[in-house]
DNA sequence: TCCGTAGTTGACCGATCGGTCAAGAGGCCC
DNA sequence: GGGCCTCTTGACCGATCGGTCAACTACGGA
């Protein structure tokens, strides 16, 4: 599977032929297809692998937080930098999300990650952290910022530096602050 | 080429052959590539053609405004209602993104929009209107927010209220604004 | 020792791919 | 009318695709 995703990642997922996994792994066909019923089915495991491996991280991230606010901000710098460190996982994410065939499998991963979000998000407001406003739209705005960020680091035209993690970061948490009382 | 960008925004650029686009309109195979050297440079056309009608929309959108803030807020709201307008284009600039073949192509008209935004962010700073910062870096989270909301609206996730238009430019500005000063 | 099963092989399948090209249609100028 | 050039056709090409399968190997238990 780790082998797959690379070339998945490298080549694209309708470039890559099983042809080509099987052989660069040195194995015979029907080894792949013991293993998994179709090329599709693979991807789908790979993206189900990636998903939970993100997850965890997110969730190791957020215990030992006190205030929703501090939640909010390291569930983005987890999820920055897990972006950062699996490029693969990152590309193949990006990928499923223009593919029909595949974009329910990310649906239900992202919408548990924004629910939660979305959670944190309502619980500051309620503690009057930042104004009310609609929670899942702004979670999904930092995704937004985090996943743009991300993807320019590894297309290579921003600099792996911890000031882009930084910057996203701070972005998002005045776009939620919003207009402050004077 | 309206049809061809019709039918890769629905079944995906790979899965898409040309023999499936000459048929739908109903013309012999070497018609297309009298027109195209090949496939690959069909989608390229396309998406030159998206890129120039979305910068075109974005010029316009800002001549007028008299702040640096209200041209970002202007090119915002432009882009965004381009993006919901044109969702064959978006989805096609979507993947573009994630293929090597054509990362090349959106790199240049995405990198003008980018340097445009940020020259009217350093303008911004300059006039004090918003705290000193990395415009390049604000303009692509910019990007992002955006970009990210109108996909899901394309995904049907999200209704495509103007609410969404103003929590998008709202997230942005005050993600530009930082801290107030007390 | 021998059988059963899990795991493996790679030749093979029909389908389809992107792309080619000889043939010809239609119109324009001389 | 006849040569010419633009445009169109669709049969055809070799390559390759995802997927199948009969044959085979390795090995643990009886």
């Amino acid at each position: 599977m780790a082998f797959a995703a690379q070339r998945f990642a490298d080549n694209g997922y309708h470039p890559t032929s099983v042809a080509e996994i099987v052989e660069g792994l040195g194995v015979g066909k029907g080894v792949f297809y013991w293993y998994f019923d179709s090329k599709e089915e693979l991807l789908r495991a790979i993206l189900a692998d990636g998903q939970l491996d993100l997850r965890r991280r997110q969730r190791a991230a957020i215990t030992g937080a006190t205030t929703p606010l501090e939640r909010i901000e390291r569930g983005i710098r987890a999820s920055i930098e897990w972006s950062l460190e699996h490029p693969v996982f990152f590309r193949l994410f990006q990928f499923a999300a223009t593919d029909d065939r595949f974009t329910e499998n990310l649906r239900k991963g992202e919408q548990v990650a924004v629910r939660d979000a979305a959670r944190h998000l309502a619980d500051a407001m309620d503690a009057g952290e930042i104004p009310e406003a609609d929670p899942k739209l702004q979670a999904h705005a930092m995704l937004g910022v985090s996943s743009h960020l991300v993807h320019l680091v590894h297309r290579g035209l921003l600099d792996a530096d911890e000031a882009v993690v930084d910057t996203a970061v701070s972005f998002c948490l005045h776009g939620l602050q919003g207009p402050r009382p004077a």
